[in-house]
DNA sequence: ATGAGTGCAAATAGTTTGCAAGCTG
DNA sequence: CAGCTTGCAAACTATTTGCACTCAT
């Protein structure tokens, strides 16, 4: 397991903390992730996985655990598709994406109402709050 | 097919405008989605039918032109299935919602970004631009 | 009458579950 | 060594497709 990015490691360090287990296939899995820095969906990791290295249903479980542990934002294609992303660059805050309806390239959006949702949802009596929200459209060479 | 309200009329006029047919099975998916005025999914619509007045699969494809008509909205559920939309009062314009992730019941959300998420994509050099967005929690009897 | 629309059956895609065996802490 | 994890097979849910038939225009 040569080197290993930033993000893997600090990924690894929060899972150890929540008290997962550290697994090769887990790891080999964050870094897929961590390589594209772009949301995946499962089928996306494994595709990415040397062939052998882990099972699809695997995948979907870690992904599932990743989320629960916060090192990973749930996102959503416009297909119904789930995708997942391991934080980008700096801290790896929350943050959207603006997708490629075409060619599946992403870019990083930061824009965020999610304060406003918060208060509006509370407003109105709701608890455990949280929200998906996904743009897409025609990147410039598919345009 | 008794009195017809006036969202349901709204719509065939539209579709009619638009070149499609109107058949029985597309209004009584529309009373369907107009009775409801909340998102709802094909399994919903279908189950919200009088037994054998339609085909699941009939459904589906109504739906899609129904979007395509820009007559409903399309949204997603938290789990990834596409649910749709016939506009909730006034203009039933471009909308999210508010979603209990256990009873389902949902309120319209009039916030949005829409502006601000189309000049950032147009800035990236992005063209036909949309969105999704859904916000979920547990609504005050779920608490 | 003619092509959009429908029903039925069957195929797909994405995801979940059960269970025995394996590996981490 | 206890129990979290994994792999494999199989079940499931949501959605799509092919094809012959029907009905709205």
């Amino acid at each position: 397991m040569k080197v290993m990015s930033k993000l893997v490691e600090q990924a690894i360090t929060l899972l150890r903390k929540e008290g997962f287990r550290i697994t090769e296939q887990r790891k080999a899995i964050l870094g897929v992730l961590a390589k594209a820095e772009s949301p995946m969906s499962a089928d996306e990791c494994f595709a990415g996985l040397t062939k052998g290295k882990c099972d699809l249903v695997t995948i979907y479980r870690c992904l599932e655990q990743f989320e629960k542990a916060g090192i990973v934002e749930l996102g959503v294609r416009e297909n119904g598709t789930r995708v997942y992303c391991l934080g980008h660059g700096h801290e790896g805050g929350h943050h959207h994406h603006l997708t490629c309806r075409n060619c599946g390239h992403a870019e990083r959006v930061d824009i965020c109402m999610g304060n406003e949702l918060e208060d509006l949802a509370m407003g109105h009596g709701f608890t455990k709050v949280t929200h998906v929200m996904e743009v897409f459209g025609l990147c410039p060479s598919c345009s």
